[in-house]
DNA sequence: AAAGAGTTTTAAGCGTGTCTAAAACGCTTG
DNA sequence: CAAGCGTTTTAGACACGCTTAAAACTCTTT
């Protein structure tokens, strides 16, 4: 009925899409990102696409159609929100709570996640920051900067932080940069384009890979 | 991996059998608890004894091996303290909660379910009264009467009602009949088998379908 | 002991979701 | 523009889990 693994790529398409709104997705990509073969993504592809979920060319990579896009929407929910609950009431790091959504996202009833959402307060976000559709698939769009391209000098507020580059969140902890922190970066290095920043106190040097991993929020204030 | 249908398939099987401890499970019982055709039942049979999870042979009908049995227990498990959970934190009606766990029951990773254990402080039952096995697969067995059996003239507890009867647990609930409130035989009725019974100050008259659908525990005082 | 009824298994088929190996495609480069 | 390379699709296969229809079995009843 509802199918497992459709989901799965419809959310991974939809996650591929907003990380790169401009290109079509790829075969290559979903199925890179599922840990499937490209002949996998490719069968998905056409079932999904018979079922009007997704649009697919030969060739041609793939983009959601509404239908697909709202069911999308609906995992994302669910992923996310789950990953909040998993967080605040169980107290599970927030390292493993992604896995864990992943697993239980697709076995969750509407009222279970709108009691779940309840209890929560409504959060905006997931604890990596990123935003929470509501029931309707609506879902804020806050102006965010990669670190990566943040200016010398400005007060910022850490707002998400990527789940998915290995041991960023254990690191990105340790450094006391969960989101919600503030950071001020005061020096960037043009060669090697790593950025200094002042956080809690203290100084440190973050590398690229960190850098255009974590997204800031202006808060106005000069440092 | 894990396997589905597998789950559904030990955790009835287990069930089937404490309700009958005679006899062996059948392939009919089965097939009619899942809702699958007895050919189904069949064919998931010869994948569960060939992977040494039940003992199964042609016409013999099943039982659960050792390790069969530890399966079913971790998926009872996670199915009664899911309900324990929906029906304790996200307050929802005890009469969905077991169509939802059977739903969540296979997605819940053992860190969510041990924290779920601990945020309830370690309930022995799930809401319908049923015992909830622990991590190791040990359960208590309380001395149980079926409410049909009960003689005449003694106060007794309300321990567990079945939660499969349809209707059931809204009837039971009007009443006033949930675990744990108190009720006494006053008559009862050796043609039609009826009881009636006094409970919350308020006289009742109870078919055999439902008062063979619920047990009492002794509280060892005279009404 | 044979017949009949009910249960169970077998046989054949279908959709999902995965794989490997081979063929087709498309883009870049000489 | 043709060669080559990386990507994508096709082809063929397999396990799971379900179905219907037919065959096989068991148990009861005459
Ligand atoms: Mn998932
Ligand atoms: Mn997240
Ligand atoms: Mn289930
Ligand atoms: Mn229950």
């Amino acid at each position: 009925m509802s199918g497992l693994a459709r989901e799965d790529y419809l959310a991974d398409i939809y996650r591929l899409q907003c990380e790169n709104p401009h290109d079509p997705v790829s075969t290559g990509s979903v199925a890179d990102r599922r840990g499937v073969t490209a002949a996998s993504a490719t069968a998905m592809f056409k079932r999904l696409a018979r079922d009007h979920l997704i649009l697919y060319r030969n060739y041609g990579g793939v983009s959601l159609t509404p239908e697909g896009e709202d069911l999308a929407l609906g995992v994302v929910r669910r992923h996310r929100l789950v990953e909040r609950f998993l967080a605040d009431v169980l107290h599970i790091p927030w390292q493993q709570v992604d896995a864990y959504a992943d697993q239980m996202e697709h076995a969750l009833p509407d009222e279970v996640v709108d009691r779940m959402e309840a209890l929560l307060e409504n959060p905006y976000t997931c604890p990596h920051g990123y935003p929470i559709p509501d029931k309707h698939g609506h879902l804020s769009q806050p102006d965010l900067v990669l670190l990566r391209d943040l200016p010398v000098g400005e007060q910022v507020r850490v707002a998400r932080v990527n789940e998915r580059v290995p041991g960023l969140l254990r690191y990105v902890e340790d450094l006391g940069l969960m989101p919600g922190s503030l950071l001020e970066v005061s020096a960037r290095n043009p060669v090697d384009l790593n950025v200094t920043i002042e956080t809690g106190g203290r100084t440190h040097i973050l590398g690229l890979r960190v850098s255009e991993s974590i997204w800031v929020e202006r808060t106005g204030s000069r440092g």
